[in-house]
DNA sequence: TTGTACGCGTTATCAC
DNA sequence: GTGATAACGCGTACAA
């Protein structure tokens, strides 16, 4: 086992001191040819890398950024960090991600493990826990510290710093515009109990669209999951037994999948009886069957975007506090669960 | 912008020496009871944390481990950096999660980058492009640096290290199995260019399943598509028309779903003219349409298992160079797609 | 041209 | 009971 080599090792090797070494490694002038060479030579035979761990404590920079998001199965997430790992990768960072599933306390808990010296910086979505709760005394605590901070989509404005979301107010408007166009009546919204700030600017869109083209709303036909991240079958069951819709609006793709098919199961045709369309456009809308018509939430862009306005505020000299909140366009994708 | 404080700082406010902080707080027996007591309460007040960097420099344990993988989209990979990060969080470490995209530079860029003090041990997965070219020197010279090394999925027998595995061949074969057992007689496999290891494990046990049963291999009927992420429809199609199946196996559910499809496009009904069985049984194979029989890799288990190792070793003092292959049974999941 | 000294924040050892 | 010192690995201002 070849130990890692450091400054100091090469200095008493070669017989000159350490600041010798580091400069001669940085090619600085005030160093004479033949010792860099020396140096550089025997450097690079022994495959000498400097310490980050070292660096970041002299810097005070570590080159890392955290990432904490709810959960990882959701496919937009994973498109996030994607997009995120992309960008802070090109710009020499790491990426630390942490699960805060859901929770709370897990969100406070990886905060604080982070905030500690590991990263420059925060990328974020809030879990449904803490907007549940509506404490956000932990972000408001990193910001104080001077870490930057970027919330994306889960977001509040109960803290101040850069947000990225995308318009989800108008994303819902735009489908439910669609369907209304297509002569759907009764058009159904399936959703979570709304704390979630994104279910809420969903339904706002929903109902938005409704009220511009003169629908009243139902009430009955406004289902709400009791999690994110599964549907209730059985309730979904009854609702379509109970209730006569001609279109549903899913505020995400495992909801759409799951009603399209519970509809099926019970004898619906896709699309003429019944239209679907549902948030997220992932792998489950793409590959459904029948293919589900999406609100594309541009999970990469999104991640590219946190990560270009966390490492600018890193890298930025000015304390100037101004904090952006950037709205991505959602965008519809046509697909054979709406008519076209 | 209140400054993250420092031992420093708690001395020189209540005029005592950096030592006796650090010692107060630690509690221990050598400090008096009223400094150890004044010294605490200050240090809760301005809520003081220890620097990880500091510690990290010092104790040269950084608690944190890194994760590459080839690509995130794949929901197995999700499962796998879960279960990594549900088991290294309880024992305290951080995760940081890299993408080779499936090349081999960025794959050596990635660790070269964290193999510099950023983490104690790595957690990988090997990229297409390095099982091609068949080029593992960044991770002998990795381990020689005596840094943990735990291999899952994609490994190669030529490090030696950790490894988490399912047993490809037996998924393959127990799948094959069962459609052979269904009657099943001609039997598609639709696979990728077999340099990579799992698709070559998967072809033996497909190979050696249809060889204890007595029927001939037919390559015309296996298919190799060339990409892992996307499958190539054309491809598909023209397969479909050309050759007769009544079964078709595939190393992965995008494989499957598309192929379910096409096939469908073309008339096929499933599971009655054709079933198909597709590896890693994700949300895709649960929620298509018919639903996917799946052979389930277990990834969050391998995750889990994968970091307990990993840990272990980081944490073992000896040195003794003893490696491990765990290898994790595959289940067949029985869903539509296949006649129960 | 090279070397010394100091600091980043922490802990451990030893001296007072 | 408290404090000074060295060390982790590196970079840099300053001295020689």
């Amino acid at each position: 086992m070849k130990q890692k080599i450091t400054l100091k090792h090469i200095a008493k090797e070669l017989d000159v001191s350490i600041s010798t070494v580091s400069k001669a490694l940085k090619n600085s002038e005030e160093i004479s040819r033949d010792t860099k060479e020396k140096i550089q030579a025997f450097a690079k035979l022994y495959n000498y890398k400097p310490n980050n761990i070292a660096i970041s404590l002299k810097n005070k920079r570590t080159k890392n950024i955290g990432v904490i998001i709810p959960d990882i199965v959701h496919h937009f997430f994973t498109t996030v960090i994607r997009g995120v790992e992309k960008f802070a990768n090109s710009k020499g960072y790491n990426v630390i991600v942490c699960l805060s599933d859901e929770s709370f306390d897990k969100e406070v808990i990886n905060m604080e493990m982070l905030a500690n010296g590991s990263i420059d910086g925060f990328i974020m979505s809030l879990s449904s826990g803490t907007q549940e709760k509506n404490d956000y005394n932990h972000l408001k605590e990193v910001t104080e510290q001077g870490i930057p901070l970027v919330l994306f989509d889960r977001i509040t404005n109960q803290v101040e710093c850069d947000k990225v979301v995308i318009d989800d107010k108008m994303g819902a408007y735009l489908a439910t515009k669609k369907l209304i166009d297509q002569g759907r009546r009764h058009i159904a919204l399936i959703t979570t109990k709304n704390y979630l700030s994104v279910s809420k600017a969903r339904a706002e869109g929903y109902l938005k669209a409704l009220a511009d083209n003169g629908l009243p709303v139902n009430e009955d036909i406004i289902l709400k999951m009791p999690s994110m991240n599964i549907a209730d079958e059985d309730l979904l069951k009854s609702f379509f037994q109970e209730s006569k819709v001609d279109a549903v609006l899913c505020v995400n793709e495992i909801f759409a999948i799951s009603a399209m098919r519970i509809a099926k199961q019970l004898g619906v045709t896709i699309p003429e009886d019944v239209c679907f369309i549902g948030f997220t456009d992932g792998l489950l809308s793409k590959y459904a069957n029948p293919s589900l018509t999406a609100i594309a939430q541009h999970g990469e862009r999104m991640g590219e975007i946190s990560a270009q306005m966390l490492i600018e505020k890193i890298e930025s000299e000015n304390e100037e506090e101004s904090y952006k909140t950037e709205i991505l366009e959602p965008t519809l994708i046509e697909r054979d669960s709406t008519i076209n």
